[in-house]
DNA sequence: GAGTGGTCTAGACCACGAG
DNA sequence: TCGTGGTCTAGACCACTCA
């Protein structure tokens, strides 16, 4: 037996691909919502979160609820995908990066393989779609592999150069959850909507992490797309 | 300024992290909690919701919400990694797997690239850690690739067999997404515990597609993991 | 200031699990 | 059957946006 919330969402689903609301529109109040289902704010609201979380709408503080335009969909880039990905969506995007130098946070220290209380370069970038936060990132590098500055518009995530250590190994670790209140808060979203948590470590042929990174997603804007080639000769082998 | 759930969380993470709360100890019922904190049951059970989508809590409808076992989260093994991953988990996962034959539902026959309306093979696996789901995947191959039995056992995915076509490219889509009530029915998790969503799409040399699946894992319990190796010799060129 | 969504309350009633 | 979590109600009050 369906639930008021997922019938609600079914309908109104149902309503934006039929072309009943359309793109951009804002949607008719909470208040109105809820008489017309005759079900409670709460109920409702439960019902627009769960639109939220797929993409199909957007709400907007003291605004309105919105239809999303759909085709807008970020993907961040991982794997061995070119950045070529990137190219259609770069236009859009502005990045903002506040670089400082810390001491490695403990937490940290195990995971880059550096000593404690070494220095490293921490980068914070957020990533703007227009007035919209799509993504949050931090990124440790070791001191003596930072460059002054960095080339890194129109590219969600920067890639370490590929000038002096040689990239062997890149694992990405992705989990999906709530954000953080501070995370929320950041990117303009709604505590219920999901996230993409993605961890990112490079190393080079010595083990040695070249850069770790940490970037959070917002769910309802952003996917994350991974590319693996097979060389043709290369066969895996089974072990 | 921290609202209300959020602060209760966050003194529950510290109670657990402190080990005031063991590992699979039941914490107090909702209702004593709430008159603990001072605070509405609706309000409590948003703080929890946050950590069940930490993974720290599980809920247990008509139970109680147990403190999850930290270190047995699950890694869904993507990209070039080895099976190896998997291996420390396996023994606890046990795989159902229901084959069906099918005409390409509408949706599909873009994405798989067959003609509309032939004949392709549904694998529908649940995978389950004890008696809990913790994994849902809709697996598409072309009827003529389809082998009569696969061995699946111990891993969440198959790969399609590298016997005959070579297989040269995966893609895999992630995406982070509240479940839909079907998908919360079956992984048996609660409607605001986020999952990750992921489309796998393998295609050999010639651009066929050999497999497509769609996976949803649920957050507070799957990760999903990356592993891009770059080999030595080929340098990347940035084009 | 008017109207919007965001948080929270203090309940009611239902569905599930264990004894 | 009893205690648990799950859903829902009908509000109150606050925070934000826009005119």
């Amino acid at each position: 037996m369906p639930s008021r919330r997922h019938a609600i969402a079914d309908d109104l689903r149902h309503q934006i691909s039929s072309g009943h609301f359309k793109a951009g529109e804002r949607l008719p109040s909470e208040a109105q919502l809820a008489t017309q289902y005759a079900v409670s704010t709460s109920t409702l609201r439960n019902a627009l979160a769960l639109l939220q979380g797929e993409g199909l709408v957007e709400k907007i503080h003291g605004n309105g609820n919105f239809v999303r335009h759909p085709l807008r969909r970020i993907t961040y880039a991982g794997g061995a995908a070119a950045p070529a990905s990137w190219a259609t969506f770069s236009a859009h995007l502005r990045m903002i990066a506040q670089t400082a130098s810390i001491e490695v946070p403990s937490h940290l220290s195990t995971l880059l393989n550096v000593p404690p209380r070494s220095n490293l370069t921490e980068v914070l970038f957020t990533t703007d779609e227009g007035r919209k936060p799509r993504g949050l990132a931090y990124i440790y590098i070791p001191r003596d592999l930072a460059p002054a500055t960095r080339s890194v518009v129109g590219q969600i995530t920067v890639r370490p150069p590929d000038a002096r250590p040689v990239l062997v190994e890149v694992q990405e670790r992705v989990s999906a959850r709530l954000p953080t209140q501070a995370e929320a808060g950041t990117l303009r979203i709604s505590p219920t909507v999901p996230v993409l948590s993605l961890t990112r470590v490079s190393t080079d042929a010595t083990g040695h992490v070249i850069e770790a990174a940490s970037l959070v997603l917002p769910g309802d804007a952003v996917d994350a797309l991974f590319t693996t080639r097979f060389a043709t000769e290369e066969r895996n082998s089974k072990e």
